[in-house]
DNA sequence: GTCTATAAAGCGATAGAC
DNA sequence: GTCTATCGCTTTATAGAC
């Protein structure tokens, strides 16, 4: 049931997707589909908070360590990976939210506040000497996760690669840069 | 007229703004709407094509190069980071596209295309011995572009923060990396 | 738990007056 | 070039039978 809604979400977005759309998808009518839920937007609330708790409980894991940032930093970064792997329909949905409702503005509120954390992350690990100073932590941070992000976008799960494969391959690319060594 | 129709299409998203709500940011009617666009489609499939065209530019500019790929490569990731800033809007919603109509099935056409000319100048590259080789060149085509165009998702041009130089801090983390070198 | 039927509202798009 | 009015259809959601 919610699994055949967030297929269709994702196919052609929340917006364009009707409770007939997800209704014929089942074989079944729209009256039906509404026994089961109360409404389009609580789907939607219920697979925005799957994405957000498991990225909440990713970042708190590394805001909490004690080891130096840029460790935490590295760690966070392949947890997120892993995370969009293992929860990618959920974290998909998240990431296209435009807040045209309370659920999308109170998602959108939790994302940004996930986003600042990893930030503030980014900052102490330049701060400690680790990483680069010469470019602005705060675009670093926004283009690090931007990449990590945008991989919702192709990977499939079933193909050649793993998670833990995509995830040294991220850490890799991201603090060693595309340049031979 | 254009630009009050895209401005809520990135607000809001493409399927959920209305004729009415394009109507009603310019204080006129749907009607007065209509005397100017044919279609919601067609308003949406000029803004693509101005993405397209901008984007496909770009990039064959880095094919038809001769000099080494990886200087190209480095050639095409600056010239899209100023594609990106000097057509957010446009770019944004091809980003978007899921594929709903005629109009979208054919920009998201236009779209792999480019993705794979990009993605031949990276095993180009490689090849070359320029690009670390230990790491699969295809993904990392698919996490430094997703890097270039995440940043239609946050960059504002009137901060403090040019395209040139977000263009070189894009390429220096790209290519050099996090880490303090 | 699923159905038919329907309400109430919004949608894209058009006709025709001014 | 903008308006009012309307068509035809789809939308979310509910009522009530089986």
């Amino acid at each position: 049931m919610l699994r055949a809604a967030v297929a269709l979400f994702i196919r052609k977005g929340y917006d364009a997707t009707s409770i007939d759309d997800i209704a014929k998808s089942l074989n079944v009518t729209k009256s039906a589909v509404y026994h089961h839920v109360s409404s389009k937007e609580q789907l939607l609330a219920e697979v925005l908070d799957e994405a957000l708790d498991e990225l909440d409980s990713a970042v708190d894991a590394a805001t909490r360590g004690t080891g130096p940032a840029s460790e935490r930093l590295r760690d966070v970064v392949r947890r997120s990976v892993e995370v969009l792997v293992a929860h990618q329909s959920a974290v998909t949905l998240l990431l296209r939210v435009h807040g045209n409702s309370d659920t999308e503005v109170a998602a959108l509120r939790r994302r940004r506040r996930i986003d600042r954390a990893l930030a503030s992350l980014v900052n102490e690990a330049v701060e400690e000497g680790a990483l680069r100073a010469d470019l602005d932590p705060d675009v670093l941070s926004r283009l690090l996760f931007g990449m990590v992000n945008s991989l919702v976008e192709w990977y499939r799960p079933n193909g050649e690669i793993s998670a833990d494969q995509l995830a040294s391959t991220v850490a890799a690319l991201a603090f060693d840069g595309l340049v031979r060594a």
